[in-house]
DNA sequence: TGTACATCAGTGAACGCGCGTTCACTGATGTAC
DNA sequence: TGTACATCAGTGAACGCGCGTTCACTGATGTAC
């Protein structure tokens, strides 16, 4: 009979253990020939174990990869979190995603990547990503009001399912969205290596990206003509 | 001896029919299963013809590759120079390039999907990159030279080498810069599928985020409070 | 505390697969005289 | 126009590789009495 529950047996403790290292000698592989390169037996080989060995732990290839998708959004997602409570502003959590981003490039693709055709990701991170979008959308709630663009709020007003019911106004949901498609924007050329051979900083078009979301735009007499 | 340069013998026109139709069919391929799953063999045997024949035609898996980077970089460009000659301006371009990205997403993440560690692109796209980008320019410079964020200007217009000698003001600069930023952020999230779900419109949302960068924006009394 | 049994981690052999690539060869096409 | 030769596309067999995965088995660890 098994333990009470809440009690982890030796075995236990040693199954999780043995499933965390797999996963370490997973991310360590896909970080140094990214992900299509995953091999079970090459995972194997690295922790001195035979490859049938893994099986006890994973029931399948796909199995290691969904599990490394839902840990890679939860990470994102506490990462933000945990900013959101450090009291972290829409810029803040620019610079949260774009550290965690550059922390480990090939795990950010590993979800906002080229999408395998066929695949689909386990329904439990449309849950993970809904609670990023909620930060964000905290994040938009502290801002001034203005709009981005009435065309667009008109949009998403009439169409805001996805935020659930958080008590956004149509120009923080453009906002949120704007954020979200400007910071990927911005890292993913910067992570695939596009703006190399380019002699300008990254981080300050990235700054000034989200600085536009954030800053009051200046006036009508703006700029030099 | 062979003929007169300009002059195509029924051979060296077999020759290019030929490699035409394997490209054809890695196209193929690459839609259905992404460019990871591209096999010199399958695409053979799509054609009726043994694995080895191939190699007449590419001497290596890699090489072909190559050569389809090469031509979607290409494809991209021409169609960016053929709307730029048709008189689009900034939002007619970011319409032509979504056009182009939708037309076969995986031809689009082939060049701005997920790095291979350790693949580097051969050094002619960048020349192709330089050409796209040369024509961003030229739509900024028939906008008004509004500024996107006084910081970013600064910054871009002491690190302006990538834009080899054309006339762009720093603004401009940045203008391109965001532009491509923009472009690519809210087109890679869509063709992920990461908006499926979401119950709007990806079309309004890429609009927005380019008309942010092309329509004057509103006055100080902008939006509701 | 000691013995009998059940659980389970890990092994090694094996299967079938498809890959990229090399090689010696056949047969058709084009070229030179 | 006809013959002799060179070029070159395509074949089939083969090599070595690593993959995911199954299976029967060994031996260590934990459990029950």
């Amino acid at each position: 009979m098994a333990k009470a529950t809440g009690t982890t047996s030796p075995r236990e403790r040693y199954r999780s253990q043995v499933r965390a290292e797999i996963k370490e000698r997973a991310w360590e592989q896909i970080a140094d020939a990214g992900a299509s390169a995953l091999s079970l037996n090459a995972i194997a080989k690295r922790m001195g174990m035979s490859g049938p060995a893994l099986y006890r732990y994973y029931g399948s290839r796909d199995e290691l990869i969904t599990e490394l998708i839902r840990d890679a959004y939860r990470g994102l997602a506490d990462v933000v979190h945990a900013a959101a409570l450090d009291g972290a502003d829409l810029a803040g959590l620019a610079h949260t995603m774009r550290r965690w981003a550059l922390d480990d490039p090939q795990r950010y693709f590993l979800i906002f990547g080229t999408p395998v055709p066929g695949y689909h990701a386990p329904d439990d991170v449309t849950t993970i990503s809904a609670e990023i979008m909620a930060a964000l959308l905290d994040a938009c709630a502290k801002l001034p009001d203005d709009s981005l663009g009435e065309d667009f709020d008109r949009h998403i007003g009439a169409h805001r399912a996805w935020a659930g019911d958080h008590p956004a106004t149509p120009a923080m949901l453009h906002r949120a969205l704007s954020f979200w498609t400007r910071v990927h924007g911005a890292l993913s050329l910067e992570l695939a290596g596009h703006f190399t051979g380019m002699d300008f900083d990254a981080a300050a078009l990235f700054a000034a990206e989200v600085a536009g979301l954030v800053e009051p735009a200046p006036g009508p007499d703006r700029g030099k003509r």
